[in-house]
DNA sequence: CCTTTTTTAATACGACTGTATCATAAAGAT
DNA sequence: ATCTTTATGATACAGTCGTATTAAAAAAGG
């Protein structure tokens, strides 16, 4: 038997190597040489563990995502109010924890592709998920007489627009800001307001 | 003296040639080639025009750049309330108008491009501009206790969230549902709403 | 040791990239 | 008609790209 490596830990390891890459230099300029490179790995090696660069990518970006849902299920599970629970799962899809950058950018980077290649197959956009939150939220919680469709609109939006700034311009929106304009936002739906920072 | 051919109108041709190309495949895949076959040139011919590919991207998205200017240099001339010249200027930086369209998208490509390339000047972030609006707004049209920096934030948040989604999802969002969320997120920070509907 | 299976590295191929070169074509001036 | 300037098209070069092939190295079982 051969040199056990460990196929599913190496294949994170790649996957890891190709976020590096790509938030350094663009999904288009991620080449599998460079990719390789990043790994500390020859080109054969790599194409060993994925023959194709759409199979690396597409592994790549299906990471991210379980990541970011795993969180999400995480906050979910812990309870809470329903506003703290919708403040903190908008909060875990911006680049808000400093260890959970990296995927962000990475997943921005994708959503771009996407547009860009047309692909029939979208990401998730983040509407159908801001719009699934408000709708579930137990009554008494919203203010009467909110246009749910409406107001799922305006969030989604600020919210893919914070994130957007935010990898723009880290400098300007650090992570108690982005909570800032986040918990202001909320407030204006909420009967009962969130306190703005962090407990 | 030769062929006569009008330089500047000409650049200009091969400029939306480019956007056209741009649009359709990305940044990162508009080969001079592919721009040069979309103006219906050479390659040589394209060159006469621009040296190299650089010199190329940047004059289009000047231009684009000049355009956008222009148009919403145009809505500060028309006069009209303050009300009506924000919302306004903040449509004309969405893909509202249909034939605006185009220009759009190149604009948030090169704005992804710029991001992804590490650029250390970036194309006008539009916070400084809604910041500036928001500034300049005569007393008593803004609601009182309003936090101008935030509601900046916010609202600069909102318009590049809803032109990205415009642009993704343009099925979901048309320019009534465009109008319709940026007007209803205005008037919640105007003593005298505004009405949804275009006049 | 030898065999077997897994893993790695090197190299090659055709396609595409940006840029350069150069000969030619077009058109007004003399 | 000739000259001169502007404009164009064809071809070439060096580089990178994704993918394929192939031989060798590594590690475990017999």
């Amino acid at each position: 038997m051969p040199k056990q490596v460990n196929h599913e830990e190496r294949k994170r390891l790649i996957a890891e190597a190709t976020w590096r890459t790509i938030s350094q230099v663009g999904i288009e300029q991620s080449s599998v040489r460079t990719i390789a490179k990043e790994a500390g790995l020859s080109l054969g090696a790599l194409r060993y563990y994925f023959t194709t660069q759409d199979e690396l990518l597409r592994f790549s970006m299906d990471l991210v995502q379980e990541r970011v849902q795993a969180r999400i299920t995480t906050i979910f599970e812990k309870g809470g109010t329903p506003e703290e629970t919708l403040c903190d799962v908008l909060l875990e899809v911006l680049p808000y924890a400093p260890e959970h950058q990296l995927e962000m950018q990475v997943w921005f980077q994708f959503m771009m592709s996407a547009y860009t290649s047309q692909a029939t197959e979208n990401p998730d956009d983040i509407y159908h998920m801001v719009q699934v939150l408000l709708t579930q939220i137990p009554d008494g919680t919203l203010r009467a007489g909110l246009d749910i469709e409406l107001e799922s609109e305006r969030l989604a939006a600020l919210v893919d627009g914070l994130a957007f700034h935010a990898l723009f311009r880290p400098e300007r929106l650090p992570k108690e800001r982005l909570r800032h304009v986040l918990v202001h936002h909320l407030n204006a739906l909420f009967v009962r307001p969130l306190a703005i920072d962090d407990k």
